[in-house]
DNA sequence: ACGACCTGCTAGGTTTTCTTGGCATGTGCA
DNA sequence: TGCACATGCCAAGAAAACCTAGCAGGTCGT
């Protein structure tokens, strides 16, 4: 993205894409469109599987999915890549980390 | 960096920013660079903790770590971020997947 | 000797993530 | 009607990551 992302929502996508399978996902997808059941077969893992992981990586905003009705009547989801962009630097971080919501327990402050 | 990472490179590097904890530890070492006690103080964390994150940081590149001798005898291990840079859009990703080496991701070996 | 610092390690429990298998829906076609 | 294909969801075990508490070592100054 050209705007910084806030540390929240790097950390979706960072936490996302930490994974071999998304991460082919995303590989596959780059090169074109797929729906479901077909990406299963070219990935070679089972569809319950690649479905949770098409669902994380859509919560996060890296693909997006269409539901299409396949000419003999068939529905079929189709999903492709977003066109995100993300930096990785020390500075890039450094700016998103400020806006982290802190998961941090001892801490734990109330907006007064 | 400047040369497209291997799938593994980057996937360690996804997994190892993925933390609220190193993203804030990247984030307060590009101010500068500190050791690790004060760094635990600063960031309202345990010592303990902060090592095994640091621990991840470095063995994914992402910082250094160097023992100096404070003026009055004590060792202090001072860490500071190293200048990476990742790019990370559909094209980036689709080249790295195509090196990585872990469906089932087994590197590890078993204790025994 | 003691307290205040610095470092490093690890066993253990908790929490989160990952994965499988099953079951549900629906369509079209022989 | 039965088969092949598409979708979705969930329970429950397996695996991995996370965090704490406690141990060890060291130097310095009072």
């Amino acid at each position: 993205m050209t705007e910084p992302p806030s540390g929240d929502e790097l950390l979706q996508v960072l936490a996302t894409l930490a994974n071999p399978h998304r991460l082919r996902v995303v590989a596959t997808l780059a090169r074109g469109r797929a729906y479901v059941s077909a990406l299963a077969r070219e990935l070679g893992i089972s569809r319950a599987l690649l479905q949770l992981h098409l669902k994380k990586l859509e919560s996060a905003g890296l693909v997006s999915s269409a539901l299409e009705l396949s000419p003999d009547g068939k529905a079929m989801k189709f999903y492709q890549v977003t066109a995100f962009g993300y930096q990785l630097t020390p500075t890039t971080i450094a700016a998103a980390a400020s806006s982290l919501t802190t998961p941090h327990a001892r801490t734990e402050e109330e907006p007064q």
